[in-house]
DNA sequence: TAAAAATACTCCATAGGTATTTTAT
DNA sequence: ATAAAATACCTATGGAGTATTTTTA
């Protein structure tokens, strides 16, 4: 029949996941054969065997491996088409959830959303914090539409991701305190000063340099700490300025 | 039926398109009670107006606008499974088709593509340069995989495109060459000298400035016309050792 | 009046279900 | 012996076609 539809993409991708056609089944709420024989005729489609059967359980072949990216990017190409026809069908006034990662560029974020703001002047913009594990969550359950984020090594295959450009990160600490003595003070150094992070307790460390860590969820306050003295901060340039 | 397929895609992004079903049937080779059909189930399933009928042709709602691009980017990435699927069917070695203007960042491309081999060291790559306009139009029949090109405005829905960084152009002139004479030459004074434009004569003239021109496809040619005192030409940082 | 879209109606392919058989652990 | 996959078979649905009607320019 040759042509591809989303439930069987995402039964394909589910198969590639549980490694069973029944557990698939049981959590698609249909029948085993139903399963069975959409993998079937998706492979009849494609000309291609998808699944070694010779074992109980279905493996994926290596061309199943190599095609499954490919099938959950276009799993979500579809669901944001479908996720648009939805909240246009819900009569929602146009809007725009944005989660952004504190530290990641608030100057060109905002550069950003003004000129959104010009040429979309009645689409509303939510805008609330997050860290970037949240973020991509968020987008993935569909909950936000865009997050800016700090670059990670790779991103689920279900989203759409683009390099904004590079940011600039300041180590800034106050005046008084002993790495502003030091006159070239090297990253090793402040590793045995106090850190302030500015990410949620819980949060993943990838920014933690030095043992001793406070952290906040806010780089404002953690800005006021590091100029009361408390430890050394990581910013983003943009903020010398406030600091 | 809420399964969204590929031919239901097409067929309203043909419609919208063109603006009329017949047309649409007549090209896809189907009746146009078809069309009609298809696209009035799209409608239901998504629960909107996809088109106003009250006049003779069928006009695409606001809805149906925003959900186009949406549309062709699933189409595009429905396509690149299926190419990847016919591909690994014909039984064809790995190769990547990679297509890059010869401006474009040639020090990061070669890194990229001696990571690359690292990684798979199994497929092929066929490199080519090409102007921006050919790589596009290849990407998007299918005749290359990849290509580095300067970012431009826009890109056709159905490409997926990354914004991999910025680069440096040189401006270059002999030393003989009047530009050079001057202390601080200026883009406007190089306006009225001879540029040798890296580009093919039939090209665009994006980086046009000068009304006398002169074009080579090649960069290393137009660096020894350079040379020779013929004009100056702009060249990205990483050639200025060769030059 | 010409061309386009909608509608009515028929047909058939196919997706999905139930029940059963085969197969691997 | 158990659980999974394949197979056989049946049914309902829906997609596509033909023919016809309505509508608009």
């Amino acid at each position: 029949m040759n042509n591809l539809n989303l439930d069987q993409l995402r039964t394909f991708v589910a198969a590639c996941e549980k490694g069973s056609f029944s557990a698939v089944a049981r959590e698609m709420g249909r029948a085993q054969s139903a399963v069975s024989a959409q993998i079937q005729n998706l492979e009849l489609d494609l000309g291609l065997e998808l699944f070694d059967r010779s074992g109980k359980y279905p493996t994926p072949t290596a061309a199943a491996q190599s095609l499954l990216p490919l099938a959950r990017q276009a799993i979500g190409q579809l669901r944001r088409f479908q996720q648009a026809a939805d909240s246009y069908q819900r009569g929602e006034e146009p809007l725009l959830r944005v989660l952004f990662e504190e530290l990641v560029m608030p100057d060109k974020l905002n550069d950003m959303l003004a000129a959104f703001a010009e040429c979309f002047p009645h689409t509303q913009i939510h805008a609330s914090t997050a860290t970037d594990e949240q973020a991509i969550r968020q987008i993935a359950d569909g909950g936000a539409d865009f997050a800016f984020v700090t670059a990670r090594d790779g991103y689920p295959d279900e989203l759409d991701f683009n390099n904004l450009g590079q940011q600039r990160i300041l180590t800034l600490a106050s005046p008084d305190h002993p790495l502003a003595q030091t006159p070239a003070a090297s990253l090793n150094e402040a590793a045995r000063h106090r850190q302030i992070i500015t990410a949620s307790p819980s949060g993943n460390r990838r920014w933690q340099l030095s043992p001793q860590t406070w952290s906040s969820d806010s780089l404002l306050q953690a800005l006021d700490l590091a100029c009361k003295g408390v430890g050394w901060v990581n910013a983003p340039t943009s903020w010398r300025a406030i600091s």
